[in-house]
DNA sequence: ATAGGGTCGATGACATGTCATCGAATAGCC
DNA sequence: GGCTATTCGATGACATGTCATCGACCCTAT
């Protein structure tokens, strides 16, 4: 096979596979917006955040869990505290870090949310994929993402 | 079944497909910008202009394909004529529009960046999923992004 | 022909992400 | 204890995307 190129095979299957790679998180992104005024990475702070018995969590934790940067994680977290959803303490095992801690107000806003989120998730995703292939389509995306960077 | 939640199956196979939604396009445009010095998006836009033999969009036809805004697109390719990758010209049929152009330099870079990018879809993402599994996977993913807005 | 509504690309304001860098605090080594 | 390298979050500069809006132009009905 050379493989300098993409078959017929390949390239249609990529080309398929790009388009809801871009268009099924732009979807959801959108129902999330208007039926919660919540962005998808504001959702995925505050559920994080959420899973927490405390609802606590090292800045540094946190953006390692979700795997973003921490300077990204910092800018996020200024503008959801200015919006009242989570604030920041001081760490007390390292005076470098801060903790970031959800705010009753932002616990609030993230269940009346989720109920919608999970409708949305429903009828853009799910619904439409049987148990086979979801079962495939996690083992294929453990798989991938597991792949070193 | 009670559709207010995610079952233990459907909420481990959404974790594990948004992670790979995340980080494959991530790891992929990252290929990109090290061996080509463009983006995905830029990379989309000077694919898609070499589809024409006459490598000429108009710009509002350019953004239908890509599923992009006018004005994303409108943005984006005033930066790229800035870089001397493509460039405008009035539309002939239509005084209000105008023609997106690969110019030779965009065509160029669009050559050398290409069997790179083969290779970092084929490393990143083709060569772990089977035939079966890409086959699956392509028609999985027409049938939701085919779903109405 | 022309008036009215719709579509074109451009633009500015804004939101969000990356990268390089900073000062402060920590951890490792002598 | 006291250097030194590293890690922490914050920050500013910049790239990129969205949205609302603009003037120019097109098209249809009269």
């Amino acid at each position: 096979m050379d493989t300098a190129w993409l078959s017929a095979d390949e390239e249609q299957a990529w080309r398929a596979f790009r388009r809801l790679l871009i268009a099924l998180p732009a979807r959801i992104g959108r129902d999330l917006a208007r039926d919660s005024g919540l962005s998808a990475a504001d959702y995925e702070v505050l559920s994080t955040l959420s899973e927490k018995p405390d609802r606590r969590w090292p800045l540094r934790e946190l953006a390692a869990k979700m795997e973003w940067s921490r300077s990204r994680l910092s800018h996020h977290a200024a503008r959801m505290q200015v919006r009242g959803l989570i604030d920041k303490e001081p760490d007390p095992q390292d005076a470098r870090g801060c903790l970031l801690r959800l705010t009753d107000d932002g616990f609030g806003v993230l269940e009346r949310a989720a109920p919608h989120h999970v409708v949305s998730v429903r009828s853009r995703f799910l619904e439409h994929v049987s148990a086979d292939e979801l079962a495939m389509l996690r083992e294929l995306s453990t798989r991938i993402a597991d792949l070193p960077d």
